[in-house]
DNA sequence: ATTAATTACGTAATCAGTTACGCAAATATA
DNA sequence: TATATTTGCGTAACTGATTACGTAATTAAT
């Protein structure tokens, strides 16, 4: 099990979690060093008084960054040691506008001292390490403001997972996979149509044997994709993407995408130079596929599916 | 009130909580894209486990950095779910001796691939960044391992104050507080004696006049610490450190670490080569201090105070 | 062999934050 | 003008941690 001995790093959470733990531990005590009656929880809002003056919940809360309620709670606990006072917005009676008081304010004169100190202490713990904590923070707080942890996983998480799909050739034991995987999806948003079942009950006099070509998509070994390519007997078109399957199993994991690059490419290695395709609005995360592609709406040409309510066309460069 | 604005890095307490936050608020989803059912809080007892199979409630506790009911915790859910098993040391039945079940190992089959990706997303971030956080994070806890927050507030205030407070030389008006320090702390302790009322009535005659000193300790122009150096009549020392007195309001202040510097500094201009003094046992922050200042405990002489009970010299060098 | 101190750990209470919810005031919309 | 939506904020419930405390087992000291 010493696997987890080599991930380090997703251990980051807990580190700053404790680093957090041990900065904020000292502080009640750092107050009652310098004789100042404030729970450590207090100094953001009051912080924050101190500078703007007045100030409703709310802002409060955007300010420090908490949550409304706790600022609400903060606001009760200092205005029972009478550190601050509260007043209705006379413009807007839900506003409830907290400044400093008398008291207050002489707190904020008592507490300057401390901040110098504890600031100097700060900037020496600084001075001695090599690597700037502060600055590290923020640009932590961008990266993540641009783009969330989650996020990055889930795109890491695709990276790997492409490497381990294989697109194949078609062959005749994957007869079964192209039909069911086809009969699944078309059957439950759709019904089968004659169409259909020439082409998924004889992909080879069908497709293959008129010049097409079909591929599949494997997992860790399991095909769970496939897409293929029919070869049109039209002017304007060298090939029709269709049959484009994917297994429920495998969603997330981009082989979709990869199929139908795959696909693609092969049609541009045997010199087709425009591609067609016909789907329904219905399917929007096929239809964002294939936007992805390349592919453009286009209109106008016969169907024999009742299901094709968009037609779409790739011009290859 | 602007001066807050200065006094940024104080916050740093606070923007290290702000980024743990966002760290760790998206690992619930984490798990969910992986199809994991387990809660974040769990995953450092997890993998702990993992990484040495058994282990009892207060390691893990240790080895997690959480209170060991915390982890009392997390171990009564993770059973719930039948991800651990506990069994009792047969050779001290206190111990709960935890390992991971067959179930909790297949999970831990499965987190690898997201602690893969996880890892790939941190370190992404990291590339991304000039200052290095995590070494960051080391390196603060390194320092603060060494001197902990308080601790290094404690010596800036000390500076601090030890810029605002002057020692200048006796006057008249000081006699009376000269007088009242003296009696206060020693009416506090012990009582007054014949010889103490002698000196402190009447400095001029029974110190100065003799070729003795006195100093006075202003904080903010306030006297709030006095100290003599009284001359002496015998072959071995040339004074004797006496009527050492430092207001309460000063405490913590290190204006008796100062006083004494000043008047040993003192002596030494005057040429002396020996200081005597004398003091009690209880006063054991005076001990401290006087140990501190070089002054070794001798015994042997003759004193008119019962209150002593340790004599000590520091030799000038 | 008692007695005292230490250790392991579970339960209870507390704490500093959160989310959920509801009321009232203000604003937008029909 | 009536009605719906949004906003401000307080209360309540929940969460993930803590400290405080009690009990039982072990170890040390007399």
């Amino acid at each position: 099990m010493n696997f987890f001995e080599e991930t380090g790093k997703v251990a980051i959470g807990s580190r700053l979690r404790m680093l957090t733990d041990k900065v904020t531990e000292d502080a009640a005590q750092i107050y009652k060093l310098y004789n100042i009656d404030m729970q450590p929880k207090w100094f953001p809002v009051f912080y924050a008084l101190a500078q703007e003056k007045e100030k409703t919940i709310t802002e409060l809360a955007k300010a420090i960054g908490h949550s409304h309620p706790s600022v609400s709670k903060i606001i009760s606990e200092m205005l029972k040691k009478g550190y601050v006072k509260e007043s209705k917005d006379k413009t807007d009676g839900r506003r409830n506008v907290v400044s400093l008081s008398k008291k207050g304010v002489e707190i904020s004169e008592k507490i300057k001292d401390q901040l110098i100190d504890v600031n100097a202490a700060i900037e020496e713990i600084s001075a001695q390490s090599q690597n700037k904590l502060w600055e590290a923070i923020g640009e932590w707080e961008f990266l993540l403001e641009q783009k969330t942890l989650l996020r990055r996983v889930m795109e890491k998480k695709k990276e790997r997972d492409s490497l381990k799909i294989e697109i194949i050739d078609y062959q005749p034991k994957y007869q079964e996979i192209f039909r069911s995987l086809n009969v699944e999806w078309i059957s439950q948003y759709f019904t089968m149509e004659e169409t259909d079942y020439k082409a998924l009950d004889n992909p080879q006099g069908y497709i293959l044997d008129k010049g097409g070509f079909i591929l599949v998509a494997r997992y860790e070994g399991e095909p769970l994709g496939v897409c293929a390519l029919v070869k049109m007997n039209d002017g304007e078109y060298d090939f029709e993407l269709a049959k484009m399957a994917v297994s429920p199993k495998a969603q997330g994991k981009n082989v979709g995408f990869l199929l139908a690059n795959a696909i693609i490419d092969k049609a541009r290695s045997l010199g087709a130079s425009k591609i067609y395709l016909e789907s329904n609005t219905i399917l929007k995360p096929a239809i964002n596929l294939y936007h992805k592609l390349g592919f453009q709406k286009v209109a106008g040409k016969p169907t024999p599916y009742t299901r094709c309510n968009i037609q779409m066309e790739l011009v290859i460069g």
